[in-house]
RNA sequence: GCCGGGAUGGCGGAAUUGGUAGACGCACACGACUCAAAAUCGUGCGGAGUAAUCCAUGGGAGUUCGAUUCUCCCUCCCGGCACCA
C-alpha cells in the first residue's frame, strides 16, 4: 500500500502546490456573479431552510477571529442543506443603532451615520475574504430609514393597542451615557455599556408593556410544537357564527355507527366544510364530556360514550372580526353509540349541516381540511402523533428567560392600616335634598365612630334650595378642616365641599367624592338642574391637589352610566383614581354602602407565597416609596425620622440596596399599626429597603419563625418572632386574599435620551394629547445635527432643533412638538429576521405570503448573552405581530445555537484593551479561508468557550494540502467497494453531524476518512467527487477548485449532496470483543450474522480465554453479538 | 441561597441506546529523505513496570456480567437569577 502511495499515477496533471491566495479570490468573485446563493420563493416543492445568524453591531474595530465562528457554522448548514435540494434563506444585515456606534462617533467625531457607514464596509469586506453564502440582496441594515420606518410602523400598532405608554416612574439612569436603561441593560446595578453605577430617577418614558406578555412568553418556552404541517392555517376563522373554526379549545368527535363500522361525519352547508361534529370545550368541561354534550345537541343521539383521547392539533387562523390571530387546540376522541335512539333537534341545527355515516374510506374521501384528516389519520393508526418542543433551544438559554420573567405564585392579602392613639376625623357632606339621617350617612358614621374616629355630619342649610356661599359658610363653620380631616361627599355635596375646602385653603388628609354633580356645561345637552345657577361651578383643581396631597378618590356607580364620563374627566384633572364600583342603590342611595367604607379604608396589599404562615405575621413591612407611607407622614409621631431613612433610602443605588450580605435597616411608622385579617391582632408598620417598591404590592408581612430575611430584620430590631402552626395554603387564600401571580420582568422602557436611535413617531399636542405620526408619514426621519453629543437634561439632542420639533398635530393642525426621544438599541433587532424575507417591500414590513413561507427561522445562532435581551424582545414583538395577524406564527426561532466565545491565546477575553485580538484577515493571509474555517469548527464543541492557538491552525491546513494531494492520484478505475465503505461510513456521520451542529467531530471524521483512502489502492473519480462534496460546505474554495479541475461544469456547491446506503456498509465479519470478569482479556473474528451461542462456543476456545479461564469454573456468559462475550466465573 | 451546564493524557477534545476509554488534531520523541535545515512521509506517544500485569475518565459510595455513560453524596469550575416576600 505504501508502495502505491509512493508512485502516485496521477490521471489529472500534477497541480502546483496548493495556493490559497489564488484560489480564494477568484471563487469568490465567480460566485458573486453566478448569483448561486440567491434565494427566491421557490414555486417547486422543494423545503425551505431559513438560516439565520445574529447580525453584527459594526463596531469600529472590525471583526477579529471569534466573531466569524457563527457564521461560518451557519454557512457550513446552509450549504449542507442547499445541496440537499432546499431552498435555502441565507442573508446578512447590521444592527448599527445605539450607544455604541453613537460613542464611537463622538470619540472619533465623525458623525455616527459616517462611522457607521465606513464600519458596515469594513466587516463586508472582512466577511467577503471568508467565502461566505449570503445573499447579499437582501442586506439590511437597521439605521435604514426604508428599514426604520417600519420599525416605527411597528411601535406605532403597539402605541395603538395600549402597550406603548407613558410612564413616570422611577428609572435606571446611567450618568456618563446621559440616557435611562431598561432592566435588561443593568447588570449588577451597572450600566452594561460602560459600567457606571445606575441611579433611580423618576422620568417621564416611553415604556413597553412586556409584562402583558409574561405568561405567554413563559409558557411558550415549554409549548409542544405538534405538527407543522397541520398548524398551517390557511383559512379565516370566525367570519360568522356558523363558521367551525373554533376561538377555543374546541372537540372533534370521530362517532362510530352502534352497529356497522361507519362514522358520522357532517357537512356544514354554509361553509362547505366537510369533517366530523366538533364544538367548544366550556370552561370546566374535559374534552370527553364536551364531546357527550356536543354530540347530543348537535345530532339528537342520546346514549354517547366516551372511549378514547385520539391525539390534539394546534390551530391557528386569523380572526376576521376582531383581527387577529388566533390559536387553539383540536382535542379529538372517539366515542361509540349504544343504539340509534335520538331526540329531535332544532330546524336552526338541521339547516345548518348533513350529517351521514360513512364506511372508513369513504371518510378519508369525504374529509376536506387537513386537520381533520390529520385526526382521522391519528385514529386509524396510520399516522403517530409526534410531540417535540416548539422551541428547539438549549436549556440553558431558556432556563435564563424562565428565571428572567421570575414567575412566582402567591396570595394577595390586604392589611388594614391604623392609627393606634390618633384618631381619624371624618366630614361627610350630604347632597341636594339629602340630610345626614338619609341613605348610607348614619350607617357610615356609625361605623366610623365603631373604630373611635370622630364624624362630623352637618345638615346643610336649604337642602330643597342649596346657595354656595350659604353652604361653604356653613361647612366652614361646623366642621374642623385640618391635617386629619377626611373629607366625604356625595352628589351635589362634592360641589359645596370642594368649595368649602379651595375657600379654607387647609390642607386635609384626603378626600372622597361620590358620585359627584356634574358642570352644567360640562355635556350641553344635560338636562338643567335648579340648583345649577346657584353654584360657580369653577375648580382650582391645582388648588385641590395641593389640599388633599392627591389625596383623592372618586366613587362611580357602574349603573349611573351619564355620570362616569364626568367622573373620569374629573379623575384626569385631579389626578385622582377612579374607582368603579356597584353601589347598593343607584346613586349611592343605599342604607348601606359599603364601598365608600371601603375606600375610606386604608389598605395594604401584601403579596406572600406563604399564606400558610399567616398566624406567624409579627409585623408588616412597607417600602419606603410606599404609597401609604407618604400617605400616613402627617399622622404618624417620628415623622422626622422616618423622612430621614426614605431619603437614604432614595440616595442609595440599587446595588447598596439591595446587598443582602449587609444588616438590614428599616424605621418603625410610630403611631400605625396593621390589623392581621386573619385574627385581628394588631402589628407594629416599618419600612425597610430590603422591601422593594418595584416587586409585587411592595408590602410584606413579616413571618420571621419562616423567613430568613425577616427573622434578620426581627434580631436588628427586636421585634417578636412568634412560632406558629401551619394552616392550609388555600384556605388561608379562600378566607384572607386572593390567588396572585407575580413576576419579575418588568415592563421595557422604551425611550433614550440619546441622538443615535429611531425616533419615536409620536407627536405631543397640547389639545389632543399624544397622537400618532400618520403611517403616510413614516419614516420620521432623524434629522442630520451637527452636534449630538448627550445633553443630560433627560432630553435628547433632538429637543434643540426646533425646526424638526415643532410641527403641526396631525389631528387637530395646532401647534404641536414632535416626541424626542429616541428608540433603544434592541428596537431593530426585534424584527430585523422578518425583513429578510422581504427586504425591498414599499409597503409592509413584509408581504404575508413571503413571511409564510419562509417563517420560522430554523435555525439561529448567536452568543448566549443575548438570552434575556434581544432573545426575549424579538419574541415579544413577534408574539405582538402574531396577534395583530401580522405574522403567522406565534415564535420566530424554531430551533437556537448559541456559539461558544473564542478566547484569546492567554485565556482572556480578546480585546484591544489587553492587546490579543487576532486578526481573521492576518490569518486568511497565512492559512487562507478555508483552514480558518476548518480550524474554527475543529476547535472544539461548537457551544464551547474556547482559546484560539494559531499553532494548532496547523493541522487543518495540512489536512487540506493532503486533500489537495490526494486529488492529484484520482484515477478513471471503478469504485472499489473498500472505498464505497470509507465513504458511506462518512456520509452518515457528516450528515448527521453537520444536522446536529456537531462540526469537530464531522471533521475528524472527515480526516479518517482521508487517511483511509490515502490508504487505499486506488481513488477514482466518483470517491473524490463524494469526499469533496462532504468537504464542501467547510472549505467551499478548495473543493470547488479540485472539483471543477476534475472536470465538473456546475458549481460544487449546488451538487447533489451523497446519500447513505447502509447496505455498503456491510461486512462479511466483525471483531468481537472478549471480556472475562467485565475486564477486556481479547478479541476474536466472527462472521457479522453469529448469534449468541456460536459467539459462545467461540470465545471459549479463544487462546485468551484458555489463558484465563484456567482452573476456574464458568458461571455465566453474555454474548451481545456484533459487540463482545463476557465470560464470568464463580 | 435557587436554577442550569460542566470536570476524560502535556493541550483541544472523541466515545450517538451502559459494551475494546483516549478517535481526530496539536505538541513531543525517534526514524526515512537531505550536505544540512524546513517541509513531507513513517513509527511511537495516559501512568507504573524489563515483562506478565496493575492503576487510571474530579472524589466517595451504589446498581450491573460490564459504568466516562445510570442513581445517591461530596469537591471544584462556568453561566443565569437573587434581600423577589
Amino acid at each position: 500500500m505504501i508502495e502505491a502511495m509512493k508512485k502516485p499515477t496521477p490521471a489529472r496533471a500534477a497541480k502546483e502546490a496548493y495556493d490559497p491566495a489564488k484560489i480564494e479570490k477568484k471563487w469568490q468573485k465567480k460566485w458573486a456573479s453566478s448569483k448561486v446563493y440567491r434565494s427566491t420563493e421557490s414555486k417547486d416543492a422543494k423545503d425551505k431552510f431559513y438560516v439565520l445568524d445574529m447580525f453584527p453591531y459594526p463596531s469600529g474595530e472590525g471583526l477579529h477571529v471569534g466573531h466569524p465562528k457563527g457564521y461560518i457554522a451557519t454557512d457550513v448548514v446552509s450549504r449542507m442543506k442547499r445541496m440537499q435540494g432546499m431552498n435555502v434563506l441565507h442573508p446578512m444585515g447590521f444592527d448599527a443603532f445605539g450607544l455604541p456606534a453613537e460613542n464611537y462617533a463622538i470619540k472619533t467625531k465623525t458623525n455616527p451615520a459616517d462611522s457607521v457607514a465606513k464600519n458596515v464596509a469594513h466587516y463586508k469586506e472582512q466577511l467577503e475574504l471568508l467565502g461566505f453564502d449570503y445573499d447579499w440582496s437582501r442586506e439590511v441594515n437597521t439605521t435604514d430609514p426604508k428599514f426604520y420606518k417600519w420599525t416605527q410602523w411597528i411601535f406605532l400598532q403597539m402605541f395603538k393597542k395600549g402597550l406603548a405608554f407613558e410612564s413616570f416612574e422611577p428609572v435606571n439612569w446611567c450618568p456618563t451615557d446621559k440616557t435611562v436603561l431598561a432592566n435588561e441593560d443593568v447588570e449588577d446595578g451597572r450600566c452594561e455599556r460602560c459600567g457606571t453605577l445606575v441611579e433611580k430617577k423618576p422620568m417621564r418614558q416611553w415604556v413597553l408593556k412586556i409584562t402583558d406578555y409574561a405568561d405567554r412568553l413563559l409558557k411558550d418556552l415549554d409549548a409542544t410544537g405538534g405538527i407543522p404541517v397541520v398548524t398551517a392555517r390557511e383559512g379565516k376563522g370566525a367570519a360568522h357564527e356558523n363558521e367551525p373554526f373554533i376561538e377555543r379549545d374546541a372537540a372533534v368527535c370521530i362517532i362510530r355507527h352502534w352497529s356497522e363500522d361507519k362514522y358520522l361525519c357532517v357537512n356544514w352547508k354554509a361553509t362547505n366544510w366537510q369533517g366530523f361534529v366538533i364544538g367548544g370545550i366550556e370552561k370546566g368541561e374535559d374534552m370527553g364530556t364536551a364531546g357527550v354534550r356536543e354530540i347530543q345537541e348537535e345530532t339528537g343521539f342520546k346514549n354517547v360514550r366516551f372511549v378514547r383521547e385520539v391525539g390534539k392539533v394546534d390551530t391557528r387562523f386569523y380572526q376576521v372580526i376582531k383581527q387577529v390571530n388566533r390559536h387553539a387546540h383540536y382535542v379529538c376522541g372517539y366515542f361509540e353509540l349504544k343504539d340509534g335512539e335520538r331526540t329531535d333537534i332544532s330546524q336552526e341545527e338541521k339547516d345548518l349541516q348533513d350529517p351521514m355515516w360513512l364506511s372508513p374510506a369513504e371518510v378519508q374521501k369525504f374529509l376536506n381540511h387537513e386537520d381533520m384528516k390529520y385526526l382521522w389519520d391519528l385514529y386509524t393508526g396510520a399516522k403517530k402523533q409526534e410531540i417535540k418542543p416548539l422551541l428547539e433551544w438549549p436549556e440553558s438559554i431558556k432556563e435564563a428567560q424562565r428565571n428572567w420573567i421570575g414567575r412566582s405564585e402567591g396570595a394577595e392579602i390586604d392589611f388594614e392600616l391604623a392609627l393606634t392613639k390618633k384618631k381619624s376625623r371624618y366630614v361627610l357632606i350630604h347632597g341636594y335634598k339629602g340630610s345626614p339621617a338619609d341613605d348610607f350617612f348614619p350607617w357610615l358614621k356609625t361605623e366610623f365612630e365603631k373604630k373611635g374616629h370622630e364624624v362630623q355630619a352637618p345638615a346643610l342649610p336649604n337642602p330643597n334650595d342649596p346657595k354656595e356661599s350659604e353652604q361653604v359658610d356653613f361647612i366652614l363653620k361646623n366642621c374642623t378642616l385640618d391635617k386629619n380631616t377626611v373629607i366625604i361627599a356625595h352628589s351635589l355635596g362634592c360641589v359645596s365641599a370642594l368649595k368649602a375646602l379651595m375657600k379654607s385653603n387647609k390642607q386635609i388628609s384626603g378626600l372622597v367624592l361620590v358620585a359627584p354633580a356634574i358642570e352644567p356645561n360640562f355635556n350641553k345637552e344635560s338636562k338643567e338642574r335648579p340648583y345649577h345657577s346657584n353654584f360657580s361651578w369653577n375648580y382650582d383643581f391645582e388648588q385641590i391637589k395641593k389640599l388633599t396631597s392627591g389625596r383623592i378618590a372618586l366613587l362611580s356607580d357602574t349603573k349611573e352610566i351619564h355620570r362616569s364620563e364626568y367622573i373620569k374627566y374629573l379623575g384626569t384633572k385631579l389626578s385622582a383614581g377612579v374607582i368603579e364600583v356597584d353601589a347598593v342603590e343607584k346613586h349611592f342611595t343605599g342604607a348601606q354602602e359599603p364601598s365608600i367604607l371601603e375606600c375610606c379604608t386604608p389598605k395594604a396589599a401584601v403579596f406572600t407565597t406563604r399564606p400558610d404562615t399567616i398566624f406567624g405575621v409579627t409585623y408588616l413591612v412597607l417600602a419606603p416609596e410606599h404609597f401609604w407611607v407618604k400617605e400616613f407622614l402627617d399622622l404618624i409621631d417620628n415623622r422626622a425620622e422616618v423622612e430621614a431613612y426614605i431619603d437614604r433610602a432614595k440616595s442609595k443605588t440599587d446595588i447598596e440596596r439591595t446587598d443582602g450580605t449587609k444588616e438590614k435597616t428599616g424605621v418603625e411608622l410610630k403611631g400605625l399599626c396593621a390589623i392581621n385579617p386573619a385574627n385581628g391582632e394588631k402589628v407594629p408598620v416599618w419600612i425597610a429597603d430590603y422591601v422593594l417598591a418595584d416587586y409585587a404590592t411592595g408590602a410584606v408581612m413579616a413571618v420571621p419563625s419562616h423567613d430568613e430575611r425577616d427573622a434578620q430584620f426581627a434580631k436588628v430590631y427586636n421585634l417578636p418572632i412568634i412560632d406558629t402552626k401551619l394552616e392550609d395554603k388555600e384556605e388561608m387564600v379562600q378566607k384572607y386574599g386572593k390567588k396572585v401571580v407575580k413576576y419579575k420582568l418588568r415592563d421595557w422602557v422604551f425611550s433614550r435620551q440619546r441622538y443615535w436611535g429611531e425616533p419615536i413617531p409620536l407627536i405631543h399636542c397640547p389639545e389632543c394629547g399624544v397622537v400618532a405620526v400618520p403611517e403616510k408619514d413614516l419614516p420620521v426621519k432623524l434629522p442630520k445635527v451637527k452636534f449630538y453629543e448627550p445633553t443630560g437634561t433627560g432630553e435628547s439632542p433632538l429637543a434643540a432643533i426646533d425646526s424638526w420639533v415643532n410641527v403641526k398635530c396631525p389631528q387637530c393642525k395646532g401647534k404641536a412638538k414632535r416626541e424626542t426621544n429616541t428608540m433603544p438599541q434592541w428596537a431593530g433587532s426585534s424584527w430585523y429576521y422578518l425583513r429578510f424575507m422581504d427586504p425591498d417591500n414599499k409597503k409592509a414590513f413584509v408581504d404575508p405570503a413571503k413571511e409564510k413561507y419562509w417563517s420560522p427561522v430554523d435555525l439561529y445562532v448567536g452568543g448566549a448573552e443575548h438570552a434575556t435581551r434581544h432573545l426575549i424582545y424579538a419574541r415579544f414583538w413577534h408574539k405582538f405581530l402574531y396577534d395583530i395577524g401580522a405574522v403567522s406564527g406565534i415564535e420566530p426561532f424554531k430551533k437556537l445555537q448559541s456559539v461558544g466565545l473564542i478566547m484569546a491565546e492567554d485565556g482572556r477575553k480578546m480585546s484591544k484593551r489587553f492587546g490579543n485580538v487576532v486578526n481573521p484577515d492576518d490569518i486568511v493571509k497565512q492559512f487562507g479561508a478555508d483552514t480558518l474555517r476548518i480550524y474554527e469548527m475543529f476547535m472544539g464543541p461548537f457551544d464551547q468557550a474556547i482559546a484560539w492557538s494559531t499553532q494548532s491552525m496547523v493541522g487543518s491546513r495540512r489536512f487540506i494540502e493532503r486533500v489537495w494531494k490526494l486529488a492529484e492520484r484520482v484515477g478513471a478505475g471503478k469504485s472499489s467497494a473498500e472505498n464505497d465503505r470509507i465513504l458511506h461510513k462518512a456520509i452518515k456521520k457528516v450528515t448527521d453531524d453537520i444536522q446536529s451542529l456537531r462540526f469537530n467531530t464531522a471533521i475528524s471524521t472527515l480526516m479518517i476518512a482521508l487517511n483511509e483512502l490515502e490508504k487505499s489502492e486506488s481513488l477514482d473519480r466518483h470517491t473524490l467527487e463524494t469526499y469533496l462534496k462532504l468537504l464542501a460546505p467547510f472549505a467551499p474554495h478548495v473543493t470547488e477548485e479540485l472539483w471543477t479541475d476534475i472536470g465538473n461544469k456546475k458549481s460544487v456547491h449546488v451538487s447533489e449532496w451523497p446519500i447513505f446506503d447502509p447496505a455498503l456498509l456491510v461486512e462479511a465479519t466483525a471483531t468481537i470483543i472478549l471480556q472475562i470478569n467485565g475486564k477486556t482479556r481479547g478479541s476474536f473474528i466472527a462472521p457479522s450474522g453469529a448469534g449468541k451461542e456460536e459467539l459462545e462456543k467461540a470465545a471459549k476456545s479463544a487462546p485468551e480465554a484458555e489463558k484465563w479461564l484456567k482452573d476456574k469454573v464458568i458461571q455465566r456468559v453474555i454474548a451481545v453479538p456484533g459487540k463482545l462475550v463476557n465470560i464470568v466465573t464463580a
